[in-house]
DNA sequence: GCCGTTTTCGGCCCGACTGTTTTCAGTCG
C-alpha cells in the first residue's frame, strides 16, 4: 500500500472523529499523522513492516497499531465502527464553505443530512434555517455555494509555475503604485511548492486604502469579494483566489513570515516560542517578560529575534528546519547560478522544436559550459523514435558541430523496456557521451515489477542517469507504483545519478524523495528536459526550486561540477 | 493522540471574520 493511501485512510479517520465530535487534538493528532506519512520520503508501509512506524514525528504507538491494521485487513477497525453511525457522504458536506464538522453534525442529527444532495433539498425547501444556530444567511450561502459547483472535494491546484506568472504580474503592478512601500508574493508560491490553492500578496503602503483600491482594479482581478483598510480578497480571470493584505511598514516582516507560512512551520514555530514566554503573530512578537510586543520590519529580524538562523521559504515546511535553524545547522542552498551545464533536452530529431546548432547557441548565450543532447530512442513512438541509424548520423552531427565556448555532448534519453533493459544495443550506447534512461510505456505495472525493472537500469553499466524517475504528472497522474527505498538504494549502490526534471508539471524527483536520495549519498542531476530554446534555461527554475526544499547543496548535484570532473565522478569512470 | 532542555501528565499557535447571538462558537487561513 502506498504512502497517498494510507495518507488518505487516517484523513478519513480524523474526519469521523471530528464528526463524532471527539477532542481536537485527537482530531489534529491523526491529520499530522497522515501528512508526515504522505511526505515520508520512505514507503510507510515497508517501515511499519519492519516495526518502525514510530520513527516517523507525529505517528505513536495508537497510529503504528492502526497503519499495522490497514495494511493487514485493509481497513482500520474504528473507521469501520463509526462509518456505522456517521454516513460518509457528512464528510462532502464538510467541504462547504461555513460548514464544518459542529454544523455538518447538527444537520445530521436534526434534519437527518447524511449527503450533499439531502443537503441541496434541505436547503431548496428552506428547512435549514429552522435548524438552531443557522438563519437565513446560512441558507443562502450553501445555495450560493452549490450553485457555484462546489461538490465536496477539493478545488485543484495549480501548478507554480502558472502561479508564479499570475502573481509576479500583480506585485510588479501594485509595486508600480505611488502608495506602495513593500510588496511581496508570499505563501505557498514564495515557498515554490509543487502546486498552490490561492495567492498571497502582503504589501506595506504610505496609504493603505489607496493601494487596497489599486488592487481591486488591476486588470488580472475579475471578482473582489471583499476590501477594507487591511486588504482585500479577490479572484483572478483565470479562477485564482488572491489574498492582498496590508500592515504597517514596521511589522512588514511579521506580516510576511505569517502569510509565508507554512501553517505547519508557523504552528511548530509558535508552539516553541510559547515554551520561552514569546508569543508570535503576524503584528509582532509579544512577550510575557514585560508585556509589549516587539514589531520587525524585515524576516531576518523576526527569526534572529526567535534564536534562529534566516529559514529560506523552500524550507518552511517543519520538516526538520526549525531545528537546523536554532542549531545554526542549516545547509547552504544550491542556486540557480551554481548550474555549468544541462544534460537532458530535445531536438528536432525526435519532438523539440530547435536544432542541436540552435540549443547550443541558446546554452552557451545563457552561460552553460556543455549540454547534452538527448533526443528520444528508438521505440518511442509517437513519430518521434530514432532509429539505431538515425543516432548514428545524430552522432555525426554532434561530433561535427563547431559552437565556440561550449561542449556538446552526445546523449540519448533511452527507453527503460519493461524488462529493464534499454531500446539501444550496448555498443551504440558506448559511444555515447552521455545516457539518460526514464520509463515511457507500461507505467500499470506491480510495484515490485516496476522497481525491479528501474533497478535493472540502474544497475546497467552505460546508464549514467535516471530521467524523472516516479513518472508522476502535477495534478494528471500518480508516479508508477515503485518502492523508491530500493530504487534509492540501487542507485547510491551503483553510484547511478537520479534526475531532477525541472519542467514544471513534472518536479520529479519529488523534493521528500530527493532529500532521502541525498542523505543516502545519492547525486542529483538538474535538468530542464527542454524541447526548444524557449525553455532550456527557462524551465531550470523549478528544478533548482525542488532541490533547494529538498534541502540539497550544490555539492549533491552532479551538474553543478565542470564536465571534466563530472566525467570522472560518475559510475562509468569508477 | 502525540510528546518531553518545563512535563511520562498536561499541555498542544494566533487572529479575523461571520452570523447568530445578547457575549461567542464555529470556521477559516
Amino acid at each position: 500500500m502506498r504512502n497517498g493511501e494510507i495518507a488518505e485512510a487516517f484523513e478519513e479517520l480524523a474526519s469521523l472523529y471530528e464528526l463524532d465530535g471527539a477532542v481536537v487534538y485527537r482530531v489534529v493528532a491523526y491529520r499530522n499523522a497522515a501528512k508526515a506519512i504522505r511526505e515520508a520520503g520512505v514507503s510507510v508501509a515497508e517501515l511499519q513492516r519492519q516495526g518502525r512506524a514510530e520513527e516517523l514525528a507525529g505517528i505513536g504507538s495508537t497510529i503504528a497499531e492502526k497503519i499495522g491494521a490497514l495494511l493487514e485487513d485493509g481497513s482500520i477497525p474504528s473507521a469501520d465502527r463509526m462509518k456505522e453511525r456517521i454516513p460518509s457522504g457528512l464528510i462532502e458536506v464538510t467541504r462547504i464553505p461555513g460548514l464544518g464538522p459542529k454544523r455538518a453534525r447538527q444537520l445530521h442529527e436534526q434534519l437527518g443530512i447524511a449527503s450533499l444532495d439531502d443537503l441541496r433539498r434541505a436547503a431548496e425547501e428552506g428547512r435549514l434555517k429552522d435548524v438552531s444556530g443557522f438563519g437565513p444567511k446560512a441558507e443562502e450561502n450553501v445555495m450560493l455555494a452549490l450553485a457555484a459547483g462546489a461538490d465536496g472535494r477539493d478545488k485543484p491546484r495549480v501548478l507554480l509555475s502558472k502561479a508564479l506568472a499570475v502573481g509576479e504580474e500583480l506585485v510588479a503592478a501594485l509595486r508600480d503604485h505611488p502608495a506602495a512601500l513593500r510588496v511581496e508574493l508570499a505563501g505557498s508560491a514564495r515557498r515554490l511548492a509543487d502546486t498552490c490553492k490561492d495567492l498571497d500578496v502582503v504589501a506595506a503602503a504610505s496609504e493603505p486604502a489607496a493601494l487596497t483600491a489599486a488592487f481591486c482594479e488591476l486588470q488580472a482581478i475579475d471578482q473582489v469579494h471583499s476590501s477594507g483598510e487591511a486588504g482585500a480578497k479577490a479572484v483572478t480571470h483565470s479562477g485564482l483566489p488572491v489574498d492582498f493584505r496590508i500592515v504597517p511598514e514596521e511589522s512588514f516582516g511579521n506580516l510576511l513570515q505569517h502569510f509565508t507560512g507554512s501553517g505547519k512551520h508557523n504552528e511548530a514555530l509558535r508552539g516553541e516560542a510559547v515554551k520561552r514566554g514569546l508569543h508570535v503573530s503576524e503584528y509582532g512578537i509579544a512577550d510575557d517578560e514585560g508585556g509589549g510586543t516587539e514589531a520587525f520590519e524585515t524576516e531576518e529580524q523576526v527569526y534572529e529575534r526567535l534564536g534562529m538562523q534566516f529559514i529560506p521559504p523552500e524550507l518552511r515546511e517543519n520538516r526538520g528546519e526549525l531545528k537546523a535553524a536554532r542549531d545554526h545547522a542549516l545547509p547552504e542552498l544550491i542556486v540557480e547560478a551554481d548550474i555549468r551545464g544541462d544534460l537532458h533536452m530535445h531536438t528536432i530529431a525526435s519532438d523539440g522544436r530547435n536544432t542541436i546548432r540552435e540549443m547550443a547557441e541558446a546554452a552557451r548565450d545563457h552561460g552553460y559550459e556543455y549540454i547534452a543532447i538527448t533526443d528520444h530512442s528508438a521505440t518511442h513512438g509517437f513519430n518521434n523514435d530514432v532509429s539505431p541509424d538515425e543516432l548514428e548520423r545524430q552522432l555525426e552531427r554532434v561530433r561535427e558541430l563547431d559552437v565556440d565556448g561550449i561542449t556538446v555532448l552526445a546523449g540519448t534519453e533511452g527507453n527503460v523496456l519493461p524488462d529493464g533493459s534499454l531500446d539501444y544495443e550496448d555498443d551504440l550506447l558506448a559511444r555515447l557521451d552521455w545516457v539518460v534512461a526514464s520509463v515511457h510505456t507500461s507505467f500499470r505495472m506491480p510495484e515490485r515489477e516496476m522497481t525491479d525493472r528501474m533497478v535493472a537500469a540502474i544497475e546497467h553499466p552505460l546508464v549514467d542517469a535516471i530521467g524523472h524517475p516516479t513518472g508522476r504528472m502535477l495534478g494528471r497522474r500518480e508516479g508508477y507504483a515503485l518502492d523508491i527505498e530500493r530504487v534509492i538504494e540501487a542507485a547510491a549502490r551503483t553510484g547511478t545519478f537520479l534526475e531532477i526534471n525541472s519542467n514544471a508539471n513534472r518536479r520529479d524527483l519529488p523534493d521528500v524523495y530527493a532529500r532521502a536520495a541525498a542523505e543516502a549519498g545519492v547525486t542529483l542531476v538538474i535538468d530542464s528536459d527542454a524541447h526548444g530554446v524557449d525553455t532550456l534555461p527557462k524551465m531550470l527554475r523549478y528544478g533548482i526550486a525542488t532541490a533547494r526544499r529538498a534541502w540539497l547543496t550544490k555539492e549533491q548535484v552532479a551538474n553543478t561540477r565542470a564536465w571534466p570532473e563530472l566525467d570522472k565522478a560518475r559510475k562509468r569512470s569508477r
